[in-house]
DNA sequence: AACGCAATAT
DNA sequence: CATATTGCGT
C-alpha cells in the first residue's frame, strides 16, 4: 500500500529550482486587529531573510515602502468586525499580572476583537500540507507547522484544528485504500466513525504521500547560521493573495483542484514546492507591514459588507489567489 | 506551555 | 457547513 513515498521524495528534490528562484514568500493574512492595534507605519519591511539576487542578475533594491497593510479598498481599513458584543470587559481592569503576551503597554482592541474566520483555501491549504509533509509527522506540530507556512496572521490554533482534521482525513484515507474512496462515506464497513468533516479542502490539491512516515527535518538547505529549522526551499511562483471579509461564502465553492488523493494513490505530477520563510518568532516588533518580497507581491484586500444573506452577519477573512499557484 | 483529540459551539 | 473553542488527558 504505501511504498512510493521515497520516490516522490526525490523527485522533489531533483526538481529544486536553481537558487535564482530562491525567494522568500510571505504573506500577510491581515489581521485587522493587529493592523489597527498597531497604528502601523509605513515600515519597509525588515525581511530579516537573507534573500538576495532577483530573478535576473541585478539586485532590484525593493526599498518599496510598501504601505502598510492598511486596506486601502473600503472601510478605510477598519474592519468592520463584529457589529457590537459588549464583551468589551477587561479594560479597566488591568490585569495585575500575566495578560497580554503580544503588544506592549499601548492598549489594543487585539486582545478582545474577535478574528474573522480563516478560510482555508486551496493555496492556503497546500502551503499547509508542503509545511507539514516538508516537517515530517513527528515535527509537524502547530506551532512549528505556523512557522514554516509563515503566514502573517496565522495563528496556532488556526493550524491546530485544521491539523486536527488533517489527521483525520490522513487516517480516514489510509482505512480505505480500496473502498469507494470518496463516495462511501458513512459507513464503510469497518467501524470506524466516518467524519462528514474533512474532505473537499484536503482533496483539492496534491495531496502528499500518505505521510512521510520517515522523521526528522528533511535534510535541505538549512540556515548554517541560525541551524533553525527555517527551511530554506524554493517558489516558483508565488502566491498573490488577496483578502477579503466576506459573509460567508467560500471562494470557488469548494472544488476545482484534482482529488487524485481521494483515489488512494497520488498522481505523480509535478511537485512545485513552496518556500518557508523564516519563522516569525516572538516578533517583538510589530512586522505586519506589507510585505512584497520580491517582486509582483501585493496584496489587495476586499471587503464586502454583510447584507442579509440569511445569516445575519458572519464575517470571514479569506485570502485567495489572485492568479494561479 | 504545547500537544492531541473529542465534543461542542458558532 | 467550515472553523473555532473548549475540556481534559498527556
Amino acid at each position: 500500500m504505501i511504498e512510493e513515498d521515497a520516490s516522490w521524495f526525490s523527485k522533489w528534490e531533483e526538481q529544486l529550482p536553481s537558487p535564482d528562484d530562491l525567494m522568500p514568500i510571505s504573506q500577510s493574512l491581515i489581521t485587522p486587529d493587529l493592523a489597527l492595534a498597531f497604528d502601523i507605519k509605513p515600515q519597509t519591511f525588515p525581511s530579516p531573510s537573507q534573500n538576495h539576487h532577483g530573478p535576473g542578475h541585478g539586485h532590484l533594491r525593493r526599498d518599496v515602502q510598501v504601505p502598510p497593510i492598511r486596506v486601502p479598498s473600503l472601510n478605510n481599513g477598519i474592519f468592520p468586525l463584529y457589529s457590537h458584543n459588549s464583551s468589551e470587559f477587561p479594560d479597566s481592569s488591568d490585569l495585575g499580572g500575566s495578560g497580554t503576551p503580544r503588544s506592549g503597554p499601548s492598549d489594543e482592541p487585539a486582545r478582545t476583537l474577535k478574528r474573522p474566520r480563516l478560510v482555508w483555501t486551496p493555496q492556503l491549504h497546500k502551503r499547509f500540507v508542503d509545511a507539514v509533509a516538508h516537517l515530517g509527522i513527528k515535527n509537524a506540530v502547530p506551532k512549528t507547522i505556523m512557522q514554516l507556512m509563515s503566514v502573517d496572521g496565522l495563528t496556532r490554533e488556526n493550524v491546530a484544528s485544521h491539523l486536527q482534521k488533517y489527521r483525520l482525513y490522513l487516517k480516514r484515507m489510509q482505512g480505505l485504500s480500496s473502498s469507494g474512496g470518496k463516495g462511501a462515506l458513512g459507513i464503510n464497513g469497518g467501524g470506524m466513525v466516518v467524519d462528514p468533516t474533512t474532505d473537499h479542502l484536503f482533496a483539492t490539491g496534491p495531496v502528499p504521500p500518505h505521510f512521510l512516515p520517515f522523521a526528522s527535518v528533511t535534510p535541505m538547505h538549512q540556515h548554517p547560521e541560525t541551524g533553525g529549522v527555517e527551511a530554506v526551499v524554493h517558489s516558483q511562483m508565488q502566491m498573490q493573495m488577496q483578502v477579503q471579509m466576506n459573509n460567508c461564502r467560500q471562494v470557488g465553492g469548494g472544488h476545482f483542484g484534482s482529488d487524485a488523493a481521494a483515489n488512494g494513490q497520488y498522481e505523480n505530477r509535478q511537485r512545485r514546492h513552496f518556500l518557508g520563510r523564516e519563522a516569525q518568532q516572538p516578533a517583538p516588533h510589530h512586522s505586519i507591514g506589507g510585505l512584497r518580497i520580491g517582486g509582483i507581491q501585493h496584496f489587495v484586500e476586499d471587503l464586502e459588507p454583510a447584507d442579509g444573506n440569511g445569516d445575519g452577519n458572519r464575517k470571514i477573512l479569506t485570502l485567495f489567489p489572485t492568479g494561479d499557484d
